[in-house]
DNA sequence: GCGGAGACCCTTTTT
DNA sequence: GGGTCTCCGC
């Protein structure tokens, strides 16, 4: 067989990797030198120059969207559906696994999957109902060391506490939340793995049957894996298996959820005869942008050591600017953005990048002022909306009776007068029998325990699961969802309330059914499921797609963390000041400062043709104003890679505090008293400075100055005297 | 049981 | 600034 078309479009570090004889092999692929690309053709090679057959090659990825690109460049290459060969998420996987051997695993058949939300607010529940005080043991640190013990393999009993009273009662809360998942049938993200891993170290007779079947192991993103996921693959890979992983450790930003970056140095210890492939060359960036982020990155120690080049244009030189504050600094990115879409680019080609999700707004403000389409990045995903999960929730119950966290959720939803008091009385009932919450309602109405009223209430809901559950048994999934829905009242709810907000929540819900009438279930050559079970288990492994407009040209917006796998010709790094960037937190810690700067050559690397990196001298953060200096990072770049944008005194852009009325001070209202905003004034006893913003009228006027030498003032414009530069 | 008012907190995020 | 949570009055 021909299979020169597998490598003839590669370079010669990525031919390497892709026909290596290497029993195993790490390949250290740097950003944009075609990771994807050498994971894709080794499949391929593997199928065709190795016969391996795709029944014999399991490939691992960390997000559904990078499963989904891999499978996809795999059948365009080979022309034929992967049939067979198993593509996935850690997560993905672990489910499917699980979903087979649900007997070996100990889990019903029809357990669920429960995503984060659900699984916080379980363990808040369990936490009030141990009696602690919920802000010595907050559900979200308790949520984070449950999930973080779970990522290092660790089950409540092989916890060492060395007598630590709080870890012991962490301990207690752990050992109870576990006991409610098992009882309800949940299973969280972490817990998914962590049973995946189980399965194989309890049944030897399954994990050599995977063992056998799965004679190429293939991992993308290695850098990433945390311990769980990494003892994982070193069971399925065994003694005659062998692996492929493609990671970049100057990539590494996720050790904050466990991903160990040392995954890399200890594979070739812990995989015999693993080889390396270095994959340097990039596509992507120009040679500026390279030679920055290189340099940036070369602070860091402990690296691997790689170095991007390119044969490609020099390219223009970064370009810094310096805003007065994040407003202004908004006013300048969209302004460029403006100029770039007036030369002829699109809106889609540019991103702009920041830190935290929070810093989004301004910019959204600026864009959405000048009618710029927008898309952000991050945020509630369709199956993650509250209505979605509330008949979500009726489904789940229709499904199992057992899952207590869908009873919690829609019991009193839409509300039907059960109460705290009533309920609290279904949670004790349940406690002391060990049941259900479902089934201590059931005797709690059957003993007629409580007021009339009360006993009502429940009485009444039960009967509505269980009408539910009958009538549409034999429905197909749409008419299921539809159905449940309307017997919910869910859609009269919302269509009773009469704010826009509900409008959005009822047209989601009859997203809901068109995504239920379009819900395929692929059988595999696991055990098969009920397709509603199917349904449940994809809303939460897969919590589909932030909102639409993905199509439209439109100004990509995001933090840094998911730029991550992304190319753009312009980006805009934003926010680039310490205390934001390097975050607060992470500064006193040098690891933690590594990984930012990690973080840093990450959204670097992102800019294919231009970057551009600001930062403000005010920033308004929580509510209150920042001085914040420029970040360390733009410190560490070469100065002569590097362009001011703005010199000191050369104002190109008004500026002004957005006012309730949500513009900006257009050139007529820029004019204060002779004034502008932007402009260079001096004042008698602060020397020189530049003009802010702008409040009131006439005599009560006040004026913002940003002073070279005293900071930023407020004076009254009246008795200020300030004279023009 | 519900909705409004005030207190409180504040990275990054995929599964 | 803004989202979430709690408490209190109806």
């Amino acid at each position: 067989m021909d299979v020169s078309y597998i490598l003839n479009d590669l370079n010669d570090a990525q031919r390497q990797a892709v026909c290596s004889t290497e029993r195993n092999l790490l390949i250290l692929a740097g950003a944009g030198s075609g990771k994807t690309r050498v994971l894709v053709h080794r499949i391929a090679w593997l199928i065709q120059a190795e016969n391996v057959s795709p029944f014999g090659i399991l490939s691992v990825t960390f997000t559904n969207k990078a499963a989904s690109e891999m499978r996809g460049r795999i059948e365009s290459l080979l022309n034929t559906p992967t049939k067979g060969m198993w593509v996935g998420t850690f997560h993905g996987l672990a489910h499917r696994l699980l979903r087979t051997h649900w007997r070996e695993a100990n889990l019903p058949q029809n357990f669920q999957v429960i995503d984060s939300e659900d699984q916080h607010r379980a363990i808040k529940r369990i936490v009030r109902e141990l009696e602690l005080d919920d802000t010595q043991w907050q559900p979200k640190q308790v949520q984070w060391f449950i999930n973080a013990r779970k990522d290092e393999g660790q089950r409540p009993d092989n916890i060492e506490h060395h007598n630590d009273p709080y870890l012991e009662q962490l301990i207690v809360i752990y050992k109870a939340y576990e006991t409610m998942c098992q009882r309800s049938g949940l299973v969280d993200f972490a817990e998914l793995l962590l049973r995946a891993h189980e399965l194989w170290l309890k049944q030897p007779t399954v994990l050599a049957h995977y063992q056998q079947r799965f004679s190429n192991v293939l991992v993308d993103e290695f850098q990433d894996t945390n311990a769980i996921q990494y003892a994982w693959l070193r069971m399925l890979v065994g003694t005659s298996g062998r692996i492929f992983v493609v990671g970049d450790d100057d990539q590494s930003i996720y050790g904050w959820r466990g991903a160990r970056i040392e995954h890399i140095q200890k594979i070739q210890n812990d995989f015999p005869e693993t080889g390396v492939v270095k994959l340097e060359q990039n596509y992507r960036s120009t040679g500026v942008i390279l030679e920055a982020a290189n340099a940036l990155i070369s602070v860091n120690t402990g690296r691997l050591g790689k170095n991007l080049w390119t044969d490609g244009k020099k390219g223009d030189p970064i370009s810094l600017f310096s805003a007065f504050n994040e407003i202004d600094e908004a006013r300048f990115v969209v302004n460029q953005i403006m100029k770039h879409v007036q030369e002829g680019g699109t809106r889609a080609e540019t991103a702009i990048l920041y830190r935290s999700n929070a810093q989004s707004r301004v910019f959204e403000e600026a864009l959405f002022q000048l009618n710029i389409p927008y898309r952000v990045y991050g945020g509630l995903r369709f199956f993650e909306r509250a209505e979605i999960k509330d008949a979500l929730s009726y489904l789940r119950l229709i499904a199992n009776r057992a899952d207590d966290a869908a009873f919690e959720r829609i019991v009193n939803t839409p509300t039907r007068g059960i109460g705290a008091r009533s309920m609290e009385e279904v949670r004790m009932h349940a406690r002391q029998y060990q049941i259900s919450l479902w089934e201590a309602s059931k005797a709690i109405v059957s003993d007629n325990r409580m007021s009339g009223r009360a006993t009502n209430a429940i009485a009444t809901f039960l009967t509505l699961i269980e009408q539910l559950s009958q009538e549409t048994k034999e429905r197909t999934l749409a008419d299921k969802v539809e159905q449940t829905l309307k017997l919910s009242t869910l859609l009269h709810y919302h269509k009773n309330d009469k704010s826009e907000k509900a409008q959005t929540r009822l047209e989601n819900l009859e997203e809901l059914i068109t995504a239920a009438s379009h819900f395929r279930y692929e059988e595999g050559d696991e055990e098969p499921m009920d397709e509603l079970s199917a349904f449940l288990s994809h809303a939460a492994l897969e919590a589909g797609e932030n909102q639409g407009d993905q199509w439209e040209d439109c100004v990509q917006l995001m933090t840094l963390h998911s730029a991550k796998g992304l190319e753009f010709p312009l980006v805009f790094l934003c926010g680039v000041e310490e205390g934001l960037f390097p975050h607060q937190r992470s500064t006193s810690d040098e690891t933690k400062l590594e990984e930012e700067r990690r973080l840093c050559y990450v959204g670097m690397t992102r800019a294919m043709k231009q970057l551009y990196f600001s930062h403000a001298q005010s920033r308004r953060l929580h509510g209150t104003d920042t001085y914040p200096s420029k970040s360390r990072f733009i410190e560490e770049l070469p100065t002569e890679l590097i362009q001011e944008v703005r010199l000191k005194g050369k104002v190109t852009q008004p500026t002004q505090h957005q006012s309730k009325k949500r513009t900006y001070a257009s050139t007529k209202t820029s004019s204060y008293n002779g004034l502008r905003l932007g402009q260079r004034v001096s004042h008698g006893k602060f020397g020189e400075g530049v003009v802010l913003q702008f409040e009131g009228e006439s005599n009560q006027a006040r004026i913002q100055v940003q002073f070279d030498q005293a900071g930023s003032k407020w004076l009254v414009m009246s008795y200020a005297n300030l004279q023009g530069v």
